[in-house]
DNA sequence: ACTTACGGTAAGCAAATACTTACGCTATAG
DNA sequence: CTATAGCGTAAGTATTTGCTTACCGTAAGT
C-alpha cells in the first residue's frame, strides 16, 4: 500500500486527499504511510495554502538507485563467475 | 535483516549456515528469510549434498532493476517539468 | 466572525511479522 | 550401520505493523 502512495507520486506533487482518492485505505492511513516515506527520504512536502503537497525526492530515489546498480553489478559479475566455473565441468 | 541475508548472496552461492554467521539471528531465521526471498524470485536455491546453496537470481533482480528505472524516468521528467513551472513564475 | 477544507496526530486494536526452540529428514563420513 | 552435518518446518510468543475513528489546528472563503 505504501509503495501504491508513493507510485501515485510518480507524475508529480499531489496533496494528501489527492492520494487518498482511489485507494482503500482512510486519509490518515496516507498521512502515516507519507510520514514513513518522508523519513525515509523518499519524498519532500511543503505547504501550499490548507493543502500540504507531497512530491517524490530525486536525491532520495537516486541512493536507492546507486545502491540497486552497485549490487547489481557485483551480483552479475559472481553469476558469470560462476557460470565459467560450471563451464570448465 | 533480510535485506543483510540477500547482501550476503552478493559475491555468489552461499550455504544457510554460511550466511547464518556472522548475523544476530539463528539459521533457521535465516532459512525463513530465505524462503521469503525464493517466494519473491529474488533467489533460486539447488540442492548439493547436505547443504543447500542459495544464490542471487539475476532475472528477479532485473524485474525490479527495470521497474526502478522506469520509476526513476517518470520521476525525474514530472521533476523537471515541476522545475520549469517554477521557473516560469 | 463563521464555516469549511485540509491534514497531522493520538488511541486503540486486529493481524502480520520475526524471532526462538524443538524436531525430523536426508546425505555424507567413518 | 551409525553418527554427524546441514536444513527445513512447526509451534509458540513478543513485537511491530497498518489500519480505524476521533480530535485538533490552521488557512481560506463568504
Amino acid at each position: 500500500m505504501r509503495r501504491r502512495v508513493f507510485e501515485r507520486l510518480r507524475r508529480g506533487p499531489r496533496a494528501v486527499h489527492e492520494l487518498a482518492r482511489g485507494l482503500p485505505i482512510s486519509r490518515p492511513a496516507v498521512s502515516q504511510h507519507l510520514k514513513v516515506l518522508k523519513e525515509a527520504g523518499l519524498v519532500v512536502d511543503r505547504a501550499e495554502g490548507t493543502r500540504r503537497l507531497y512530491q517524490i525526492d530525486p536525491s532520495g530515489l537516486g541512493t536507492i538507485r546507486r545502491w540497486l546498480d552497485e549490487f547489481w553489478d557485483e551480483a552479475l559479475n559472481a553469476f558469470r563467475d560462476e557460470a565459467e566455473k560450471e563451464e570448465r565441468t
